[in-house]
DNA sequence: ATGAAAGCGCTAACAT
DNA sequence: ATGTTAGCGCTTTCAT
């Protein structure tokens, strides 16, 4: 039982200094005496002292920790924008409790639940909606949240992302030059807020501007990952698709391949265009259209937007809008 | 300032009962009346009381948070990590503070003195290497640490990993028995311990079976990007390379795509293997041919070994042992 | 500029 | 089975 830990009481003493004192030197408080501060230091560094994140967190009531909750770590799209927080979570000082939000969202609750209880000073959100009783959740929060890269049916919650209509409307248009009279539109789930009120959307005002017939059938739901991609690229053959806008950048890779693997050739005889701009779009051959945006910011600018909430102590409501960073476009390999 | 908290102290008057008998209905003691632990469970529900964990792990001296420091989130291979080590760890009811350590050694220490003033029960470290500082901060660290899919200098910490050695030396005399007479080993740095004492004596074993002179410049030493592995490609074709073992994916997805580019058919003129074995060696076309692991169990049972040891109150010197699991071999595209 | 003392919300002996 | 009482290590008034 070496393990003797020194606290704010040993260095106050061996310092003949008060406890209080301790804590201003540590906390950089100004109205120390320069003699006293680098005693209190001299000692501190010789007893290799630490404070407590803990007994601080309990007795500031701020523990300089966010949670953020991702539906899924391996998808590349939510890693590059875990990057953006947490590099300007480290720049403030702040660590991140990271949770995976299993997709389905009856675990989300629980998830933000506990971090609620290990008192995290806000939250970052990537989800594409939230049920009502994480709504709930979310308003009588103590801390503020913020949503990053999507947005959700709550309007109350600040979003940072890009004008996923607008992006998706582009795409599909660029399709639809092609001369593309089938073009489908590959997503998550169809009732999450981004692709019920944005994609989709974004989808039908192409279709309108191109005097096109919409048809349900034209729209896939999927689960992001590249196996459902992949097998989807038969069903879209067979359906007489000869072209498609994909949301997720895995599932866009395993449509590609897919399509490769049964002899159909990208771009000659079927167009993509993808949608989350990872990595992942630059890698595969042919290379991915894509719309382009950047990832990083996103993250970060929901992490800057994250820390002047936490510090507005007042309930004063600073401004709910989202933030809507720009998008681009980039052709590459996979469009004529 | 509507936030009221609800204490412990609220739930007790409100149920007519002391503090501790509240306690031990929270923390599902047996030594309570059903009756009683039926009042109190009411009013916990009632008034919606959430124990604060930041005051549990002042109190209790445990956090049932673990740290995990990681090089690069956006690489797939310490994502898949990420994944087990996160589910088990919520299996346990653990959470994790996620760091990014910029590979830049200066920066880890760092990171791991905030996760121990923190106070974190324990931690992962996915790193190839501790430099002294660091390891004399493990070594009087009060909690366990758990090196994941790598392993270190630091004898003394356990790791959850592959026999790297033996699986490069399997993929280098596979390359070496298909002709080919110069085969590259294209890996991180070479001064860290997986490179320096597996991968290097692993790709020398395999041409001293081989009687293939041992010759320098075959090695290449990068950063484990897509970029680096890309520009490679040409300097190896330059040095008449015509096979290579890649320890990491995304530099092995460069390699491929850079000879590609250059008009070099893989696998024709020049075999790939690559290392980590994430999905993106069967994104790439042709696919890589790969020594295979399993990344999420790595992940899992390097977080398993470490809530065995965050039981473990006594100093008792668990086992120290390296905890090798099964590795494959898969022959893909990018080899004949 | 410094100190004294009261918590922060809980766990964990120790009583009863 | 339940209550009492110390702390856990720090921040933060309030004095001086």
């Amino acid at each position: 039982m070496e393990k003797q830990s020194v606290t704010i009481y040993t260095v106050a003493r061996e310092a003949n200094v008060s406890m209080a004192t301790v804590s201003r030197v540590v906390n950089g408080n100004q109205n120390v005496k320069p003699e006293t501060r680098d005693r209190v230091l001299a000692v501190i560094k010789k007893l290799n002292y630490r404070p407590n994140a803990v007994a601080r967190g309990l007795a500031s009531k701020k523990t300089t920790t966010i949670g953020v909750v991702i539906p899924d770590i391996t998808n590349d799209y939510f890693a590059e924008l875990a990057l953006g927080i947490d590099d300007i979570a480290t720049m403030y000082k702040y660590n991140m409790i990271l949770t995976n939000s299993d997709a389905d969202g009856s675990s989300a609750i629980k998830v933000v639940q506990n971090l609620f209880a290990k008192q995290v000073d806000g939250v970052i959100f990537m989800g594409h909606d939230i049920e009502n009783e994480l709504q709930e959740e979310f308003n009588k929060a103590a801390v503020p949240v913020v949503v990053a890269g999507s947005l959700t049916n709550d309007k109350n919650i600040p979003s940072v992302r890009i004008d996923y209509e607008q992006a998706t409307k582009e795409a599909v248009s660029f399709l639809l030059k092609h001369n593309n009279k089938k073009v489908a539109l590959l997503i998550g789930s169809r009732q999450t807020t981004i692709n019920k009120f944005n994609r989709i959307p974004g989808y039908k005002a192409a279709l309108n501007d191109a005097h096109v017939q919409f048809d349900n059938s034209l729209i896939f739901e999927a689960d992001d990952s590249y196996e459902t991609g992949y097998k989807l690229a038969k069903k879209m053959v067979e359906q007489g698709v000869t072209a498609a806008f994909v949301s997720d950048d895995s599932s866009a890779a395993g449509l590609l391949n897919g399509l490769t693997d049964a002899h159909v050739n990208v771009p000659k005889d079927f167009e993509i265009i993808t949608g989350n701009d990872t990595k992942l779009a630059t890698i595969t051959r042919p290379t991915l259209t894509s719309i382009t945006q950047p990832l990083y910011d996103v993250g970060a600018v929901a992490m800057r937007l994250l820390t002047k909430l936490m510090s507005n102590d007042d309930d004063d409501e600073t401004e709910t809008h989202p933030i809507i960073l720009q998008h681009g476009f980039e052709e590459r390999q996979s469009t004529r």
